[in-house]
DNA sequence: CATGAATGAGCTTTCATTCAT
DNA sequence: AATGAATGAAAGCTCATTCAT
């Protein structure tokens, strides 16, 4: 049993980080099961022992992605100042950003194409986590934030991390520590009252 | 002469058009030469006497929509204020990505998936322009911007502004005025020295 | 345009024929869309040019077979006696059945397995057709049927003549003229009145 | 040893019923050996244990079903009228018929696609059973039948008979007990000399 | 210039069968 | 004996592109 469920393990992971190579190098409409499965070692059929179909194969490497970039970061300390809850917050994104570049850019991709997804997945591509979610839910209620408008702090704080991080990921550049500084700032003013 | 002309047009519309509809529809990933030719009108092989292959078409495409969203914003003028032209321009943009919400979601999901594109075109996919590069300039030269690093300010600005508009559309809901006018009204201070 | 349309009626044709051939030769179950195109001398593609999909495709050759063992049976002539009329389309089933055994196996091997079928066809699998349901409603207002379920009718006429001229056709053996004669009498004392 | 025969039972009784409900549901193209082994409670390996082959395996149920319906018929009693010799086993074909509809459709199915059976069974798919067979030596000894042709006297007696009850099955409508008088009357008529 | 027909290459998916345990 | 995992081969189907007219 113990044998079996490892090689499960190892053949998802072979799965999983030959998608996240294929799109980082040639794009999601280049990523075919055949490449997939040939790229990870493996054939063609077992790919369809471990999922459904393509759209179930991918919604399950994009949740993955999900979690590991997103999902895993933990609430802030409540004690600290809602700011600094926010900056903390801001900095483990950036981080994670930082440490999983292809999974940043396959989440990007997926998100951008719903349309390769499972239809229960096709509305669940914000940004926006649990621990950022918690910030917002305590600026909120400390009548810190210049808008209760979610969308707009989304706009303004993750996206923009976001876009930074994968455009540079893409031209291979790295986002400067001062770059990372500054694009904090400027999303605190946006989005706190002064 | 002319009536070629004006057949040429007339197909060209149509094939543009059909494009950003069907993208709109199914996403850029199903958008198949047959499926657009159909839509269009035209046979598949005009396609290709208008264009060398699919990335070619799909580019010049890009390029007439990023025209139409971006380039056609008139630059400010530079007797106002910064902020003021500043504001000017984002207005431009929202304006433009209000009234073609299916250029805005084609032009997005080329920018997302540049494998699309022809290898000359897919490092420009930003959303400066020279309406905002100009008015950039001169809030450096005047030295009253936060940063001189214009990826922070396209993160900070255009990006949250594009990624609203798009969000909206795809969920069929408007952005209303107060929105618009608080995201300016964060961006300016994300960008802006006190 | 008349040139196109002799070029279809060639490939459409083509098709038919390869697949009569490769059901006669294999089974209905070794009967694939690629040993079809490559026997035809089409390539597979343009089988989908002519039909929407597998089961379209045999739809179609399934109502051609039809009409060539059935539906061209002409009507008997009123005048004749009915029993007469009866062995009249009973003889032209058998003709049919003898000059085409290809199409009559395509058409039983597809009665048998109607899940090939678009569903539209899947209940229209029976051997009646216009000629000999005339001649049973004939005999019927005549009062000469010793039964009016036409199932019973069809069991006892239709069913024996085309097992026979199936299994015959298989086994390679013909069905002596003498055999006919005396199925047609068999059938003919089992349904009609003494 | 007696454990392992049970357990060999049980799945061989529960591969041989898996088959018989899948092919009525689904048709007999769509019977694979895993769908087969899924639905049975075995492993496709074990099917591999008991059976070759898929044809082997579809072989084996193939004959226990023809036993089932054909074999266990009993051969009537020689003392009684040939034609109510004739009677008794159309009757007794008519019971096992509606007892075991999947089995009738299970044998029908394989009988008109004998391309899945092993190529030793590929001939062996006749009506006839030792019961029908003695009845029609006896009447032929008797100098009671109109031919001598065998095939004629099963394509008028045993294929009405088992065209009727699948047509019934596949329409879910019952063959009432006139409907079988009337039918075994029938072939009476076309095969017993007036 | 314009086109519908045609296609080689490649896609997603499934199959009968075997392997490792 | 029994199994779930694994797979090469092949299925149905589609695509970007070219050809004949």
């Amino acid at each position: 049993m113990d044998k079996m469920r490892k090689r499960d393990e190892k053949k998802l992971i072979a799965l999983e980080q030959a998608a996240l190579d294929l799109v980082q190098e040639n794009g999601l409409s280049q990523l075919t099961i055949n490449k997939l499965a040939k790229r990870a070692g493996v054939s063609v059929a077992t790919a369809y022992i471990y999922f459904e179909n393509k759209a179930d194969l991918l919604g399950h490497l994009y949740q993955t992605a999900r979690e590991q970039l997103i999902d895993s970061i933990p609430e802030p300390n409540e004690q600290d100042a809602i700011s600094l809850q926010f900056e903390t917050v801001m900095r483990a994104y950036a981080h994670n950003f930082n440490e999983a570049p292809k999974a940043l850019n396959f989440m990007a991709a997926l998100a951008a194409n719903p349309e390769y997804l499972p239809e229960a997945l096709q509305g669940n591509t914000t940004l926006l986590g649990p621990a950022m979610l918690a910030v917002i839910k305590r600026g909120y209620l400390a009548q810190m934030l210049l808008t209760d408008n979610v969308d707009l702090i989304i706009a303004q704080a993750l996206q923009p991390l976001q876009w930074l991080y994968q455009v540079r990921a893409q031209n291979q550049v790295v986002v400067a520590s001062a770059e990372l500084d500054q694009l904090i700032a400027m999303a605190t003013r946006a989005i706190f009252k002064a």
